[in-house]
DNA sequence: CCGGTCATGTAATCTGTTACATGATTAC
DNA sequence: GTAATCATGTAACAGATTACATGACCGG
């Protein structure tokens, strides 16, 4: 199963939503941690009804409108099957700034530092950001969904130590 | 420019290497922060040659063997805008596993203590495997590809942080 | 009635992975 | 001579993004 049908089952696995609700949920309730679009959204709703996971329904008011998908009981232990195999996957430090950095000294020591200034002004304002959105998550989040939040919190704090420390180390 | 292409320019930025070598470089190199394969790479070589980033030699000695590529003057001056470019990109926290993390309230208690305690003991094997290599790569890389290393060793810290916290919460 | 946003969808394209196919060279 | 590894490449597929296309509905 791809991330893109995970994400929209698991979205799913709150209520039952229409094709452009998800994609505002994403956009409000996982702001910066997940997006995903409408060239993504509706082939993956209609793969997901093929399959059984989801259920389609036309709203009978509005006979040309709206298609609301609700996760079906098979859709709901499919999804908790792939969650949990996909977790239990080896963990892993690739990302793009990881490769980024690796050519990092074929660039010279004046542009490295203007880079990683201009970096650490970014995640200070992810962090700003997070911390604010936090504050009012804090209690009408689920559990772990919160804690996903703080643990973004962390890796940028992480992020600042390391970009202090190198931008300090490159004068 | 894509991912790929970028990784094989940077690493051809250190000296011309033929296809194979390119994946070993990769696999040795940066083993954990970085994977190509062949599917990737060939196809890649291809197309940076068209564009004349990379120029293609047959070795003389072995006249059906190894195609060397080397990074042209043009290649170098696109490879270092290329980069700068992409590092003053957007930063996100976002990846697979802050995905599954919303999610994580739809399992059970006990799984999610499990999954996190498999994370936990992933975390620490990757800790201890990096830090091994950090002692013998410190003296050998160039400075800020060894900060990358360094850098990763705190992301995972920090994770581990995270998840003794979260496992601890989770009681 | 007109602009915004709600709402759904497709087509083209890009990027990358997996699997397959082939053959040379080296070590035993 | 035969197994491993060196070496290059293609084809099929999967996943996701961007751009395009269409039209309903609502507020002013």
């Amino acid at each position: 199963m791809s991330l893109a049908k995970l994400a929209v089952l698991g979205v799913l696995m709150e209520k039952p939503m229409h094709g452009y609700e998800l994609k505002q949920y994403f956009e409000t309730r996982m702001p910066v941690f997940w997006m995903i679009n409408y060239g993504s959204i509706y082939p993956v709703l209609k793969k997901l009804k093929e399959e059984g996971l989801v259920a389609a329904r036309r709203e009978v008011s509005e006979p040309r409108g709206k298609i609301v998908y609700e996760i079906t009981e098979e859709g709901r232990r499919e999804f908790r099957k792939i969650l949990k195999e996909r977790i239990k996957k080896e963990v892993h430090v690739r990302d793009e700034f990881t490769l980024h950095l690796f050519f990092l000294d074929y660039l010279g020591s004046e542009e490295i530092k203007d880079l990683l200034i201009q970096k650490k002004q970014g995640n200070e304002r992810l962090l700003a950001h997070l911390t604010e959105k936090g504050e009012t998550l804090k209690k009408i989040l689920p559990r772990h969904r919160f804690s996903a939040i703080e643990r973004g919190i962390m890796h940028v704090k992480t992020e600042l130590e390391w970009l202090n420390k190198t931008i300090g180390g490159a004068v």
